[in-house]
DNA sequence: CTGCTTATTGCGAATCTTATTTAATAAGCA
DNA sequence: TGCTTATTAAATAAGATTCGCAATAAGCAG
């Protein structure tokens, strides 16, 4: 899970025969800044570059957030809205995983060192090279509890 | 993470004012008869019950599913086919967790006791009720690695 | 630098999954 | 046994993602 820069990534591409384009490097680029423990869909990242002025069609959003994380570079996340959130793949020691309530949908980001471990040596074992590794817990947050009314 | 029968899922759903359909005794009856290692779509499901001769609607199926889900009943899976799938929720030692394959969409099941452990002390820690905890391996199979030309 | 090949984009339409609305039905309780 | 209301089926709608296609432009060869 290496971090990535314009240049790193073009030659990752060019390799493969794909292209750098400069929406490719603007999405990149919108990732790499991003606070830490936030994460975008697809609509949200639209949104966001139209606010900036940057023109990009959805379509290109799509696949583009799909490539990258079958590169490896980002990280496709499935919380609990319905649709699916992107991060960037950050190494040790930033990985992190999730606690999602089932109910409310609040989600609170945990460390756990052994479980990169655990993934990275279950890859290993199977001969898969590993992009990411999750850990997502589902449970009902203590106020949702409390609410023991709906579903 | 209980193991439920039709009598302990009617006096679960009484409990809270809910009711126990025929629809949800046959759902529930086909995950607990599902070989190991199985898990079924909303329209798996749905097919498998038209074979049998049962009609159950698939607004129903969706409905259950999401609800036996909320109740730890179910499992939810995100695997690679961009639908949920689902499988009964079993407790130690039948926990089990999913290597992924992000490009023939190969899927591999894993165990591994400390994982569990690790989402129940985390679980706890944050005052959350468990209802299951995944672990999810994004990866390359060693075949799609020779095969290095598509995404 | 220039031109060529073809990967990539943007747009609109299509598809696929899941949620919602509504009237009819039936589970559970008094 | 009857009443209340959760649940169902069916149709419709909503939301997310993908696809087809013509236009564009990245990267390579000369």
């Amino acid at each position: 899970m290496p971090l990535y820069t314009a240049g790193s990534l073009k030659s990752e591409l060019n390799d493969r025969g794909w292209r750098l384009t400069p929406q490719r490097e603007v999405i990149l680029h919108v990732f790499q800044n991003l606070a830490r423990g936030k994460h975008l869909s697809a609509e949200d990242l639209y949104n966001l570059l139209q606010n900036e002025g940057e023109q990009i069609s959805l379509s290109t959003i799509y696949r583009t957030l799909k490539l990258m994380a079958r590169m490896g570079i980002l990280r496709e996340l499935e919380l609990a809205e319905g649709h699916k959130h992107y991060e960037i793949n950050q190494p040790y020691p930033y990985h992190h995983h999730h606690l999602i309530c089932v109910r409310c949908n609040k989600t609170i980001e945990f460390k756990n060192d052994s479980i990169l471990k655990t993934g990275t040596k279950t890859a290993k074992k199977e001969g898969y090279h590993l992009l990411d590794c999750q850990m997502t817990i589902h449970a009902v947050c203590p106020t949702c509890q409390r609410a023991l009314l709906p579903i």
